[in-house]
DNA sequence: TTGAAAGCGATACCAT
DNA sequence: ATGGTATCGCTTTCAA
């Protein structure tokens, strides 16, 4: 492994001098800075992490980690994740702010952005697709801080990283387990948390797409329930009245599922095929009775660590991301494989 | 963050002695021991990994990687995965032997594990079920060599750690699979590598358990392949020509699977439930074709990195794991979310 | 513009 | 048994 040592002695120049090559610091003749990056090149130097993780406690690095979701259960287990990666980096000196709201209020997220912009250096943020917020986005990142979307992603916001899921394709696996698994005819009645998000609306895009062109299966009804249980309970009952010829129910978004299976529930002399997205602690409940017989998973887990990783790595170790957008698969959860 | 500085200036002793004492070096007088012990404790202290890896820089930490499986498809990814891993651990002064064979040689895997041994300071082994390699390794283990393995664990091997799958979930995963998506009446082929391979004799078990007491499945016949698709293409032209009543194929390790579809689709006049294990790229094209319906997944990839992450937190940063089997989920794939 | 030196946290080694 | 010192690779600061 080359040092910066090795390459200081081989061009006949200080390590101070080096370091201000390596890292754009300025202050080097042109000719030097030239010998130097070819030297570095040639040898193919990599920056010691530990090294500069060492380095770099003397600037204390803060992450900011900005969520609207609290109380949606399916981000439990992302925020937990992200809790324990957050513990760990603490070991190198990193430091992390969290900011976890309740409702999708755009001021209240431009005031968070506002306020935490002195304090931090990195942010992981679940964005309101608003452009005020993308806004605010973009002033952080001319201020130098590193911004990593999770979860959702946001239009019109310059450099930055996305950790997520592919909502189109998660609609249009669903699509697939319905074709799989379900009655050869198939009434179908959709719930989801609101139109108005990205999302949910890219699931039912590709949830259409895959069952397209299939005579026998047809979306009678599609709900929004705003995430929120009691109204996915009620609403899914009413549409459940209305069309008795429903076999199948598909939520696009977990914030309503237990809701919406209780009302399928209660309409006792009927059967469904219940399909559902996330895996949250109730759902596996409703899997395991029989009730709801698939759902799709999309790594929430793995979501939260990859956004802390990334953050971590930049901050402390000055590694760049290999890619602007890091997607987790759609994966399909049976009562078997939970 | 505490220190071993702080920690050594508050007990009025050396860095060299905590180090001694919290490292177990032995060769301090036991109450200044216990002094360090209760300070170390109350002031939570937890090592700086990045000071760790710096300092073991010193000893060269040296990883082996001990794979007989040459050739078999499934485990390039995982290959490809662990070398990934090394090259980024390269960087923090890890290196990695490799050593991979072709087929499984009891002899071959035991000198491999002799010559290692004065040379590596972990191992991860995907090891041969035979007690002469258990042996072995528990003479590496008494020697402090950390040992890891992966993919299918072995018995009676004292201290060491595994990383894979959950070999009867994933067959029971697989019979569960096939009770959603199969025909009513299923009369099933199954093909596998070789019965004496305790993962595949465990998937079976797994199948047979999610299949049981389904009156009209009927397991015809059982075949191994030795993970070799010519003899799995033979062996399943005789078994589908012999048994016209097959209308599943079960394929429950995935070295033989293109050969045996390749035997499904030589019977024409005919149309078969194929469910296999691995998304190898043949399989990945089967099941563009439709040919193939679906396939378990089970994570090869997180699989060489854990594995990878295991040794090297323990040679570099001295970190024990906190488990001692790492079980990834076996996940479904179909067409739509491979 | 450059070099020399100190320091980040942990460890190995040499004296004592 | 214990302390002191040098070292791992990198960054920062101070002096020239």
């Amino acid at each position: 492994m080359v040092t910066i040592k090795q390459i200081a002695d081989l061009c006949g120049v200080s390590r101070g001098t080096v370091d201000r090559v390596l890292n754009n610091r300025g202050n080097v003749k042109a000719e030097k800075r030239e010998l130097v990056l070819q030297m570095a090149k040639k040898l193919k130097y990599k920056p010691n992490p530990a090294g500069k993780a060492l380095a770099a406690r003397k600037i204390n690095p803060v992450a900011a980690v900005v969520l609207p979701s609290a109380g949606i259960v399916f981000f439990d287990d992302l925020i937990r994740a992200m809790e324990n990666a957050a513990k760990k980096y603490e070991d190198y000196g990193m430091h992390t702010q969290w900011h976890i709201m309740k409702g999708y209020d755009v001021d209240e997220q431009c005031r968070i952005l506002e306020e935490l912009r002195p304090q931090v250096n990195a942010v992981i943020i679940n964005p309101i697709n608003d452009s005020r917020v993308a806004e605010k986005l973009n002033d952080l990142i001319r201020d130098g801080i590193f911004v990593v979307t999770i979860n959702n992603d946001i239009e019109q916001v310059h450099q930055h990283y996305y950790v997520g899921s592919d909502y189109v394709n998660g609609g249009r696996t669903m699509g697939a387990l319905l074709k799989m698994t379900g009655p050869s005819e198939a009434h179908i009645g959709i719930i989801l948390g609101s139109l108005k998000m990205l999302g949910h609306l890219h699931r039912l895009q590709g949830f259409k797409q895959a069952i397209a062109g299939i005579p026998s299966y047809s979306i009678v009804q599609v709900i929004e329930d705003n995430d929120d249980n009691i109204a996915a309970f009620s609403k899914t009952r009413d549409m459940l009245a209305a069309h008795p010829e429903i076999n199948v129910l598909i939520n696009l978004s977990s914030g309503g599922s237990y809701g919406s299976c209780r009302a399928a529930l209660d309409a006792a002399d009927r059967t469904f095929l219940i399909l559902v997205f996330d895996t949250i602690p109730t759902t596996r409940n409703l899997m395991k009775k029989g009730v709801i017989q698939a759902a799709v998973y999309q790594h929430p887990r793995q979501q939260g660590q990859k956004a802390m990783l990334l953050v971590f790595d930049y901050l402390v170790n000055g590694i760049i991301p290999d890619r602007e957008q890091y997607i987790m698969n759609n994966e399909i959860r049976i009562r078997e494989n939970i």
